[in-house]
DNA sequence: CGACAGGTTGAGTGAGCTCAAGTCGGGTGG
DNA sequence: CCACCCGACTTGAGCTCACTCAACCTGTCG
């Protein structure tokens, strides 16, 4: 416990006046300070992140390209760094007048937005073993970043143990165990090919009897056919 | 697992246009419903919860008096449901135009409220152990009921554990082992009586290491003075 | 009175944590 | 160029906490 957390210098390089750029690991706004503003993330990827008095953390989301975050009120619950270099769009805080303003876009679908990324991370955490919860992971950063072939995961492992509420040996663990399973390929330790996402996706439902049955021949399509499930946190 | 999950029949009676009242156990709205209104609860206690494909339940919140739920869109993500006979009101969704009706109250309030129970509800998961699941448990209880003395719990065990993510067998026995600490007194499965706040608050945030110094003076207030820990989630 | 739902408690198991090496790649300095 | 260090990651061994299985208690309802 008690990692640290990136250097803490906010040594923002003002670009203009509502465009920023923070290096990777620098922090963006600190978890307590009063909520003056928003951001939109032009390029690069954030993280949210509430610690708690015992000095471990719990990272309540990632942000990506056109991604919103820190619309809570008064004051951040979480501080927000920087995984890799970023540039943000800062928007004043104007929720009362924002239509009348124009340049603000709409608040409500930004507050939507946030509530249902807030609730992916609760289904996150509700699901109950480690290899439900990084299969689900895996799928939804795949799905966010629109991927074919491999994703690029920003992100380290304890920043995904982190959010995952587990630690980084499990996630490391599990994602050995995936692997040699057949159902992803680890292509260095950032970049993860998804070879069979109906598999991670029975994974992450819970059927973990998934046993060898289907290793050699990736006919992965024919099981349960029709997975109807909800597909919530479209975060965009 | 695979619980059920309170009668379906929604035999709502309506007694206005906008008020209405379920009878205990009976469902709301279900998971993915298309979110056509939302709710504030005017006289009762409501769970929203969400099912997983494995049958598994996560209760993203407790909802009382005052409290609104169902603001999500398009689809509800989690059901409804009246945890004891509830009055509600309804409000019909009219975002956009939102302040022009003018009856309907602000939903930009509305909707941070959400997301502020939203993250109360990550904040929860996101404890490591039982016990400190537990303990913020009942302190997020206590202060949303106002209490002074005993809580009246309005819900079961089996949805504490689904909102803690945990079993009903270790949430009775860590009330029962947090009971024979002397920090609660439980008077009935429904009625608790918090001795120590103090005490709860430390083993929340991971301070496990109270042995007994203190059980007979309950001089609580000199361990950690200033806990100034946030105060997330005031979901009011 | 029996049936049943909700709650408590015990015994044993196992998934994930802790502790501890060990590997790998990139940077830095002699 | 190589030695060295350092951070990120992986992997093994053992332990622990929460889950599973099972029994039992209590109050309510027909």
């Amino acid at each position: 416990m008690l990692r640290l957390c990136g250097q803490q210098g906010t040594a923002r390089m003002r670009v203009s006046e509502t465009v920023l750029k923070f290096r990777k690991g620098e922090m963006i706004y600190a978890q307590g300070d009063p909520a003056t503003d928003w951001f939109e993330v032009v390029s690069g990827t954030v993280r949210t992140c509430h610690l708690y008095s015992d000095g471990h953390r719990q990272l309540t989301g990632f942000f990506y390209t056109s991604d919103v975050f820190g619309v809570e009120t008064p004051y951040y619950q979480s501080s927000a760094e920087a995984v890799t270099a970023v540039t943000l769009r800062r928007c004043m805080r104007s929720f009362g007048q924002a239509d009348q303003l124009g340049e603000v876009a709409a608040p409500l679908g930004i507050l939507q937005s946030a509530l249902s990324n807030a609730q992916a991370c609760i289904f996150l955490l509700g699901r109950r073993t480690a290899t439900e919860r990084v299969a689900a992971f895996l799928l939804a950063t795949a799905r966010r970043l629109g991927v074919r072939g491999s994703i690029r995961l920003p992100m380290s492992r304890s920043d995904i143990a982190d959010h995952l509420g587990l630690t980084i040996h499990t996630v490391s663990r599990t994602l050995s165990e995936l692997s040699r399973r057949g159902f992803i390929a680890l292509d260095g330790p950032q970049s993860i090919t998804l070879c069979s996402p109906e598999a991670l996706r029975q994974l992450a439902e819970g059927g973990d009897d998934i046993i060898e049955s289907r290793l050699p021949s990736p006919s992965a399509s024919l099981m349960r056919p029709g997975n109807a499930a909800l597909v919530y946190g479209a975060q965009s």
